[in-house]
RNA sequence: GCGCCAGUAGCUCAGUAGGAUAGAGCAGCAGCCUUCUAAGCUGCGGGUCAGGGGUUCGAAUCCCUUCUGGCGUGCCA
């Protein structure tokens, strides 16, 4: 917001001096508070075209751009950058828009309505969901809620793998479950089957609803009741972890359903069309490695049923066909071998590949008493999505996923996470949230909160914390500009952190509710009460609670 | 072997898409509660940005290369 001002009156200056300006340049926040409260390289940057030293340069830009109230001082610092210094009133000026705009605040048309397909989670439904189906979940639901905020027309879709092997193997696993509650000896339970308890669960509950009658079936309809009951369960189970993870999808699409609907058929056909399908040991490929893979990928195998790749292109096909301009996978780093050959399946049935958009969120790495925790879902051995919303809560596990960037590897300490202490920064965030509802309580108690703020108060925020808090407010529209457009929610973490030093720092310092003049806390309350409510927009965005007190 | 991702303080991680003297939290040390919440504040110590080249006014950031770790490399999903 500030930034965008002073951009634009650089640009005005440089105008007015008749000058070229064919790069870009920066306006940036100094990391070192010398250089002043901004800074931009347009000097160095624009120095060669206009076959001037910087610094002569500089001194030009600088006589005009003085002329500003906005500035308190402008001056020429290193090999050419130019530093401003901001006035209060600049401040207060930016302060009274933000407050005019209410919860509002950063809201824009940044994203132009563009549709966006977040697709996320999708874990197979053979089990809870683990500990990366969480980091996904919440990382793909933050970028969600701001890319709304900011201008793009999202939606949040679930794709539901309900066909194919491992659904079998589910299949098999709950019958020899059950027949182990029948009193039958199954023997020692298969490795490649599904070991986790829930498993158990599962059989207990339809052994009370069917009992036998499932073994009076036909082998044909005995797995497909199986599969039926199995997969709705966990289904179920999966999305009710989601929401209590403050998770919503707008789509759960099934590939069951797509493969019924004759969807995989289509995606042959279009693939034979486009002459990139041939026939090899009785499989049919994909001559993938034409369009940038590796190497060629079969579509049918030779045994006549098809490869997972099929349905999962042909639901990325109707997602074009529901006419989004943009794709966006989040995916596992398990995965990404697996990308190559769906872009060489857009060129090759010539849609631009560039629409989809891959994210991988790295792995998760569990430690307990810095031990790394194996996890196995074929073993049984994970921890779930639910363990860790139940022993660490909702808002300290979204904000631990939330504040790491998708590629990096994301060591989660189990013993740490437990800790519901200082060591967590969700509460850092909180505290300073409720830190100013307690203030604002108590002026209410004291009677200094009045119906209204007068307008001028704001003259009265002078001091360094409040002109500082004025700034990092005023960060907000460009920085959730720039999460969703580089699509980035750690950034959201990082930036609560620095607000809520602040305002700690503030709380510290000064005196609010009774401070030298009636005034003057006016001015404070009116500051913090604004605060408030830019802090309740990134918790929200976060997925995180902004408690009014702790 | 090949491909993708990563390597920043003792630990967990940021680093505003090339900017000035690389930051925060935790851990360690020393202080601060008769005043709106001490889950806080103030100060101190801590670095070969994995190593080496290159690009330029300027590199943690871009390019090349080596090393280390993770993942992938199925007619699994």
């Amino acid at each position: 917001m500030i930034k965008e001002i002073i951009h634009a009156h650089i640009t005005e200056v440089i105008d007015k001096l008749k000058l070229k300006r064919e790069r870009e340049y920066s306006v940036e926040i100094p990391n070192n508070t010398e250089h002043g409260d901004f800074s931009t390289n347009c000097a160095m940057i624009l120095a060669k075209d206009n076959k001037k030293a910087p610094k002569s340069l500089a001194e030009a830009l600088i006589k005009e751009l003085k002329k500003s109230k906005n500035y308190k001082k402008v001056e020429l610092a290193g090999p050419g950058f130019i530093n401003f210094y901001l006035s209060p009133s600049f401040y207060q000026r930016v302060f009274s828009e933000i407050r005019a705009t209410g919860a509002e605040y950063a809201t824009s048309d940044f994203g132009k309505g563009e549709r966006v397909l977040l697709e996320f989670v999708s874990a197979n439904p053979t089990g809870p969901l683990n500990i990366v189906s969480a980091r996904a979940a919440a990382f793909g639901d933050t970028l969600y809620r701001v890319m709304r905020r900011v201008g793009f027309d999202p939606a949040r879709e679930f794709y539901i793998n309900d066909a194919g092997n491992q659904v079998d193997i589910l299949a098999e696993s709950l019958e020899l479950r059950l027949r182990e509650i029948q009193g039958d000896r199954i023997g020692e339970f298969p490795y490649e089957a599904y070991h986790g308890e829930y498993v158990k669960h599962l059989a207990h509950k339809l052994n009370a609803t069917d009992g036998i009658r499932v073994f009076m079936m036909t082998e044909k309809d005995r797995m497909e009741r199986l599969k039926d009951f199995a997969l709705s369960e966990l289904l179920e189970m999966q999305r009710n972890s989601l929401e209590r993870f403050d998770v919503y999808f707008d789509g759960w699409v099934s590939e069951k359903t797509l493969r019924a609907e004759g969807v995989v058929e289509e995606v042959l056909s279009y693939l034979t069309e486009a002459d990139c399908t041939y026939e090899k040991e009785e499989a049919i490929w994909f001559a993938s490695s034409k369009y940038g893979d590796d190497k060629d990928r079969v579509l049918m195998k030779s045994d006549g049923s098809i490869t997972y790749f099929v349905p999962d292109l042909a639901y990325h096909l109707t997602k074009i066909q529901r006419g989004f301009d943009t794709l966006i996978d989040i995916f596992g780093p398990d995965h990404h071998g697996y990308v190559p050959r769906i872009r060489a399946a857009f060129r090759a049935m010539g849609y631009d590949d560039e629409m989809l958009e891959i994210i991988y969120l790295q792995q998760v790495n569990l430690f307990e008493s810095g031990e790394r925790v194996k996890m196995s879902k074929r073993a049984g051995k994970i921890v779930t999505m639910d363990d860790l919303v139940s022993e660490v809560g909702k808002d300290a596990a979204r904000y631990f996923f939330i504040a790491r960037k998708a590629n990096a590897h994301l060591n989660f300490d189990l013993e740490l996470a437990l800790k519901q202490n200082n060591e967590n920064p969700v509460y850092y965030c909180q505290y300073a949230h409720a830190r100013i509802c307690s203030i604002i309580k108590k002026a209410r108690k004291d009677k200094v909160w009045p119906r209204s703020f007068k307008k001028d108060l704001v003259k009265k925020l002078t001091k360094p914390e409040e002109l500082a808090i004025i700034q990092r407010l005023a960060d907000l529209p460009e920085l959730l500009e720039l999460i969703a457009e580089y699509r980035e929610p750690h950034r959201l973490a990082t930036y609560l952190e620095e607000l809520s030093a602040i305002i700690h720092r503030y709380y510290a310092r000064y005196q609010i509710v009774s401070a030298k003049s009636k005034e003057l806390s006016l001015a404070r309350l009116m500051l913090l009460d604004t605060t408030k409510t830019v802090m309740g927009i990134v918790f929200d965005l976060m997925g995180i609670s902004a408690p009014e007190k702790m």
